[in-house]
DNA sequence: AGGATACATTAGAAAATGTAATGCATCACA
DNA sequence: TGTGATGCATTACATTTTCTAATGTATCCT
């Protein structure tokens, strides 16, 4: 047979770098650097003796030769890509399922940004992400693990720490005014904004040492996200902290009222029954995710 | 996108296994151990999570996903050879020619041998083979280079030595009956077989410091391995060489009458115009002849 | 002008691939 | 019935390929 074909590895690249028309992005989609693409690309070629792009600045066009290449290369693949996954169906090698309850909170400014290095280093497993506040009950649903928020103590289940939470008092900049009030009086003209209970700002106020202000007012947003975003709209003074705050302290949207940071025993914690341990794509979403740390 | 693929080599390893149902031989059409097609045909079946070959003592069988995999890939593979080649040609990406006169008794005795070793080391060198005894005339012919025996002494072109013979006499077993004959006797009993001229024989002759025996007798052959033959049907006594009896010496079916061995100051040569070792097919063919020496 | 974008280049690190040597089980044949 | 040959597996290591990190270059965009 004797087959006369460039390296296949360096067509891969080339395809990628085909469809996207640029280096870099194709980088991205197969996880390695823009200079493994263009090694690779560039090592094709002249295994070709056929230029497969031209290399304008800041932009990449393909040759006609490219533009031949590429539809076929790219056919091809994707016939391999389904023979294997049909092979695999037909083999009942079931492609590892992963069910994650995530207090909706954490999902959006810690998890997702991540879980993007998760699919990549581990494609085989499938993530179904259900977002929701509520106490997971292993029992009852096909929820392999749960990330949520407490204080660890949860009967029947492993528990392990991700992520504590400082709180400080942060509020729209244009709640200050020019007026310059001090804090204690700030604390007393604005509406609290609680996040669950109330008994967090109750704690803050104590490590702050400030008494007369009562903090049993306001409001009380039982989602992170939605609390800062009151807090942005100036509709209140919240707790925040780093984790949450930390992006719109920076851009000015809002500013800390404190130096004062209160740490109370609870976290973000990955829950799960010990038993769930043992299925393979819920360890390795454990170890990823303590890796993440 | 983000293909779900494995390894693309090892489904080249995977591809040429099925097809030949054998790890050696599919080791052997990709040039590489029998150990490589081994690794990389169980990585394969490692990433997949499934058996794609029986191994059996002495035997490989495919499993039915092995078989429902092997028409794909193979078509997949077929379509990028093909569509890499169309573009080649397209491109004029024009495979690299190169044209040898050789003398027939070398090329069977020695070159044909090793050639598939060339053409899999260079598979992009169109090789083109002339079987001729006949000097060659670079300027009025498409040859690039010859393979030819003689002295050296060539005007005009460059010569690198390859291959000397050393000579001595041979015979059917046959021949020598049950009589005794002493090795003149022999010699003057018997024809002798004359490799294109008759010097040769007088040469070793004198070298033998064997007198009385007529070195010009006799049949003149002028194909080595005709020659060779002949002395093998008991039509004489031939003078052969290490090269060319050698496998028949071996097999019982001549035998050498001497120790004596006579060396004459010619040889097969590389011949070629100096102009000719620019060009990369001819530079390429020179440095693998010389390497296999 | 200064920053951002995008590919190229380099040297060296890391990973994938391949080798050599050997083992094992079996078959074919004497 | 034992001896050699066949064919894949395994191990430890060598080689080659591939990738990275850092930096350079050219250009575009304000």
């Amino acid at each position: 047979m004797n087959r006369r074909i460039p390296p296949l590895n360096s067509l891969r690249s080339f395809e990628a770098a085909g469809r996207h028309l640029s280096f870099t992005r194709a980088a991205e989609e197969l996880c390695v650097t823009q200079a493994a693409i263009s090694h690779q690309v560039r090592a094709l070629e002249e295994n070709l003796g056929v230029a497969l792009f031209k290399r304008l600045p800041r932009k990449l066009v393909m040759t006609a030769a490219g533009y031949a290449l590429l539809p076929e290369i790219t056919a091809s693949l994707d016939r391999i890509e389904s023979a294997v996954l049909e092979v695999k169906q037909r083999e009942g090698v079931k492609e590892q399922g992963l069910s994650i309850r995530v207090a909706p909170s954490f999902a959006a400014i810690w998890l997702s940004p991540r879980l993007k290095d998760f699919w990549q280093k581990y494609p085989d497993i499938n993530l179904r992400l259900y977002h929701s506040h509520l106490a997971v009950e292993f029992d009852q649903s096909e929820i392999d693990l749960g990330l949520t928020y407490g204080d660890g103590q949860w009967p029947g289940v492993e528990a392990f720490p991700l992520l504590k939470l400082g709180f400080f008092p942060v509020c729209s900049p244009d709640l200050l005014g020019d007026e310059r009030l001090d804090l204690t009086q700030l604390l007393s003209n604005y509406n609290l904004l609680h996040d669950a209970d109330y008994r967090c700002w109750k704690s803050w106020l104590d490590e702050a040492n400030i008494q007369g202000v009562n903090a049993y007012r306001g409001q009380l947003i039982d989602d992170t996200n939605v609390l800062i975003n009151a807090a942005i709209d100036g509709q209140g003074i919240a707790l925040g902290s780093e984790v949450f705050a930390e992006k719109y302290l920076e851009s000015g949207q809002l500013v800390r009222l404190s130096d004062v940071t209160f740490f109370n025993d609870e976290a973000y914690y990955l829950v799960c029954p010990e038993a769930h341990l043992q299925k393979e794509p819920v360890a390795i979403f454990k170890q990823w995710i303590l890796s993440q740390l």
